[in-house]
DNA sequence: AGTCAACCTCGGCCGC
DNA sequence: TGCGGCCGAGGTTGAC
């Protein structure tokens, strides 16, 4: 489910709902979701009496910062966070419960039993997994071309497939992978070391704008996507490729195409993203 | 280095 | 109309 622009909205969220609350005891329901520590009730008891202090981002990942711990957390497919009062009915699929010294609780909840959590002393989270080889954030200054081209312009995938990985770029996922490839016109399947300059920079440009204009719109919501305080995100409504299959394309009027790339479903204008550049004649 | 199955559950759709 | 079964879903990892 998110991708960066969801990440980042539940993140802002978050941090209008957990700083400053102190957690009393941690109940882990399903604990192949906590990863690291190995042990389930050691996570626990190492967060009891902990503070959040802050969250923050990284790719598609949470930190949630607390006094003398950070717990990395991914929502994977269909996570989701939401701060309840303790006498709340508890929604199925409810995984993880922090409870608070104050009556509430944050409560993490995902249907497809994906996510997962790492909690690490601050600093440690850099140098293990599953941060430790994540490549450019994509709305950071130093997103510049030159440094995108630097780390793709050379290799021979198919260029959805490399950004889908979050080797290369963080962030982007199947919906703004073909979001971003639709905006700079570029066909999915063609190979990063074919692309020319300007569709280098067409890319570079089109992932940018995509997911800040997804960002100002709180994320999209295609699914099940809840940000912390249960509010939908706009931006599905903009979605030019994604979803499309079918309907006429916003630039051109030819059917969107659906396809399927690196295992998953690919959604683009055969019109505007060619495979190869049309011959001059 | 690149591709693909696997991890889960649920909702939508097809066919009877 | 109702129901069983199959397919696919926004991500990442580990195995070929």
């Amino acid at each position: 489910m998110p991708e960066l622009p969801e990440v980042e909205t539940v993140k802002r969220t978050l941090n209008e709902l957990i700083i400053g609350k102190k957690i009393e005891r941690v109940s882990v329901h399903l604990p192949r979701i906590i990863q690291r520590p190995a042990d389930p009730e050691v996570f626990a008891a190492m967060l009891e009496g902990h503070t959040f202090e802050g969250v923050a981002r990284r790719g598609k990942f949470l930190r949630l910062l607390l006094d003398g711990l950070v717990l990395v957390s991914h929502l994977r497919m269909e996570g989701r966070y939401g701060v309840f009062r303790s006498d709340d009915p508890v929604e199925k699929h409810t995984h993880v419960i922090f409870h608070f010294t104050d009556g509430t609780e944050l409560r993490y909840k995902d249907v497809r039993q994906f996510g997962t959590m790492h909690l690490f002393l601050p600093g440690e989270e850099w140098v293990n997994p599953p941060l430790n080889k994540l490549g450019l954030e994509p709305l950071d200054e130093d997103f510049t071309l030159e440094r995108f081209r630097a780390v793709l312009a050379h290799r021979k995938g198919k260029i959805k497939s490399l950004l889908l990985s979050q080797l290369y770029v963080v962030g982007i996922g199947n919906i703004y992978a073909d979001e971003a490839l639709f905006a700079a016109r570029i066909h999915p399947e063609r190979t990063a070391d074919s692309l020319t300059r300007p569709e280098w920079k067409r890319l570079h440009e089109a992932i940018i704008h995509v997911l800040q204009e997804a960002v100002k719109q709180g994320g999209s919501s295609i699914k099940s996507y809840v940000n912390g305080q249960g509010e939908m995100g706009m931006f599905q409504q903009q979605l030019a490729a994604y979803g499309r299959e079918d309907e006429p394309c916003m630039r051109c009027g030819k059917r969107i195409r659906k396809i399927t790339v690196a295992g998953r479903g690919t959604h683009y204008c055969p019109n505007c993203q060619r495979r190869k550049k049309r011959l001059a004649r």
